[in-house]
DNA sequence: AGATTTACATACAGACATGTATGTAAATCT
DNA sequence: AGATTTACATACATGTCTGTATGTAAATCT
């Protein structure tokens, strides 16, 4: 066979991602033969095996492609609640408009079995709610400090809800297909959350 | 091979079961061959097969011989809020002591792939969603009622907060092995999510 | 322009899982 | 007590996936 061009061959290597994304979103990760990715993707295994050594190191590639969801970075401006909503908010947003973060994370958290090689991706994914609870634990003191939140609110405890109640609004956004358990207000939901941190004026 | 006796066979079926769930722990549900779940409960797969129809039914078992983890009709004293918070503790309280349950819920939560077959079992996670759902919504409203939360909170909304704060949270707490994320505060991060739908006094 | 890589396709070898069909001896039924 | 199931073990037939080894023509390097 004629050898590609890189350009060509960092086209073939993307289409492969794309593809094996697709699948993996289609028929869970373990169930996907890289026959079926290649086959998808116009190329042999072989192609694929030349760009990825197995399927785990394909799994990876898929992640790095959509990248993280959630980033509090893109939101400088406001107060520190209002930061933590919008991040929720466009994190959301984006399952709802990016049809690649969609599979995605459909893979990650209902496609994927992690044992084995994947075990250590979900350590990535742990490394990765820390960093939240870092963020929005800052973010939640400053909040307090500016008198936004009350003052007892402890911000590592509340993160650690905010955690809990992001995870499971993905997971659960996901799986509500019909859009009768959390899908329908979303908007809601995050909006009413982040309320209950917010200072309370008298009763 | 001698025939044996009922009570036999039903102990040779749940010795499947049992092996079946920690083989799916350790290797994910995909990856476990219904021979390495046979000769670990020290039969053929011709038992296996003769018990369960495939891997699906087994994975069924598995799931029903442990049962759910939150009921609330446990709880049926005191008031809404604290019948709630009963509620939740206990299920994580299972999650520490009861292996069995610790093992079925790391299964259905990180080591399995909601695809096929087990497409069907996904939306049986989100009817008992539901179910929580529902039962959350009536003790919410009962706290309004009894001027334990404030006139303003919405119960279905609250429940569907709750819900996600609980998925996140078992998830979560399973991935958390080393206890910095969750698993050291499971208490009081309950007790701080129910305690933010009390009514509050002025500040 | 020639040497060397590169970007794959093709071919090979082996492991492993699945479902079913068949055998069988003892429990259970009548 | 004889007939019939039952609770498996064994054997078979088949498909599928994986990893690697090898081939090759064109890009890229020098």
């Amino acid at each position: 066979m004629a050898r590609k061009t890189k350009a060509e061959a960092a086209l073939t290597r993307h289409r492969i991602v794309e593809c094996a994304r697709q699948v993996f979103s289609r028929e869970g990760v373990t169930n996907t033969s890289l026959e079926t990715v290649a086959k998808e993707a116009g190329v042999t295994r072989g192609a694929v095996y030349w760009h990825f050594r197995d399927k785990a190191d394909l799994f990876m590639a898929v992640r790095q492609q959509t990248g993280t969801l959630l980033r509090f970075d893109d939101f400088r401006t406001g107060a520190a609640l209002e930061r933590l909503e919008a991040g929720l908010q466009a994190a959301l947003d984006r399952l709802r408009t990016d049809r690649q973060a969609l599979e995605t994370y459909e893979v990650m958290l209902w496609k994927c079995e992690y044992v084995g090689a994947f075990a250590g991706v979900r350590k990535d994914l742990m490394s990765a709610s820390s960093l939240f609870l870092t963020e929005v634990t800052e973010l939640y003191g400053e909040a307090v400090r500016m008198k936004q939140a009350p003052a007892d609110l402890d911000p590592a405890l509340a993160a650690r809800e905010t955690l809990c109640f992001y995870a499971g609004l993905l997971k659960l956004w996901l799986a509500d297909e019909n859009g009768v358990t959390v899908r329908g207000e979303v908007r809601q939901l995050i909006a009413r959350h982040v309320a209950g941190r917010r200072l309370q004026k008298a009763v």
